[in-house]
DNA sequence: TGACATTTGTCCGTATGTATA
DNA sequence: CTATACATACGGACAAATGTC
């Protein structure tokens, strides 16, 4: 896939600074014969760029690189994506039968099973946040306490194949009960952003559930027109 | 602009329902003869669609259908837009000499001219939200407190002929204060949502800076893959 | 102010690749 | 294995907006 290549190539360039945000980039004409492809194959890379945030531009205008606040930050990337020194403490690793209303947010079964967990997610050994989460054991039936250690949504991509098509979010202000306040070694009555995601396969076939509380109280987000 | 008239054809479908959440929208080629277009041009609909959640598709799969919260709630959306019956009290409303603050959060010079409001926005005479707003004089030489009544974005695009580029928002829990909650008619220390909305332009120009206090505490958004 | 070249946006037709069912 | 449907790629043409001279 040629169109990917080159979207990587400019990403990769615009990360480690050889574009530089606020400078406009070469031309739809040059760049296609920089790399050697149809100018509407150069376009669909950078309408890839455009709606993950890394350029914009407009009718008869050039094409200019946006700064990191622009394209940092997306729903749908887990935090070891985000951050660096990304490490996870496991509290409980269970498989359970469904509660009534896991098994409806999951549109399942009542006698489905599922895989349930809670972890704290740490930065530079500090904790960040407390996760909860749902997977049913249907979708992942080689699932075990080892894929705990990295990121769910590289295992759901990469282990299993599966391909991601939704993450749903909602989000909530909250403040830290004793047991939150502990784990996240803060303070009861802390404010915090809880974050809920549904994670969905293609078909709309929920994969993942969780309940994310995130003492950096700070979710940031970029939307492009 | 062919395909934003075929785009807006099949959203409105889905909105009133003629095509239904879940089930499979008929393919490529039928639609490009349905709608006496080219397939690629069809494609650029349906992309719009895409990137927007009201469908999902996988190769050599069909095009399905997305339910309502999968497409709902955009972060560059005017209230108004989300919600119907939705009203404005103003608070405030003055012209001034732009802070250290502000100036540097617009990118001006010291002596830049804002101006400054604060209202209530009302949904079903309810208060929701609390809304303080500085725009740079210089981009709305015409600006007037008749405009608060209705959509700030919707000024922006309609009435001033800008492109909005981007909306940077950056979301925080927050608990209210005494001022606050007598302006929301709730209380002291309740949880809120504080959504910090960065409006640009082309080239990165910002227009607009907004401090949003929700009390629903809520904040939905959909992410697309 | 106005004319012009440049650049992005839109559209078409065709061909081939590839995953799904 | 086969037919279907979406994904990728090419090349050409014109429209529309921008920035510049």
């Amino acid at each position: 896939m040629k169109y990917i290549e080159i979207y990587e190539d400019i990403k990769n360039k615009i990360l480690n600074g050889e574009y530089v945000a606020w400078k406009n980039l070469e031309s739809e004409s040059v760049l296609s014969q920089k790399y050697s492809v149809s100018r509407m194959t150069l376009r669909q890379a950078i309408n890839k760029l455009k709606t993950e945030g890394y350029v914009h531009s407009r009718q008869g205008g050039n094409m200019y690189i946006n700064p990191p606040e622009f394209y940092r930050n997306k729903l749908l990337q887990s935090l070891s994506e985000k951050e660096k020194n990304v490490t996870s403490k496991i509290i409980s690793f269970e498989k359970i039968l469904g509660t009534k209303e896991i098994c409806e947010i999951f549109n399942r079964t009542k006698d489905s099973i599922f895989y349930k967990y809670e972890r704290i997610r740490l930065i530079d050994s500090i904790p960040r946040m407390y996760e909860l989460t749902y997977i049913p054991e249907e979708l992942f039936p080689n699932f075990n306490e080892e894929v705990l250690k990295g990121s769910m949504l590289g295992y759901i991509e990469k282990k299993c194949g599966y391909k991601i098509s939704h993450d749903l979010g909602k989000i909530q202000g909250i403040l830290l009960d004793k047991k939150l306040a502990k784990y996240l070694k803060s303070k009861e009555n802390q404010v915090a952003l809880q974050i809920e995601h549904k994670v969905y396969l293609y078909k709309s076939v929920l994969a993942e559930y969780t309940k994310e509380i995130d003492i950096s109280n700070t979710f940031d987000i970029a939307i492009v027109r």
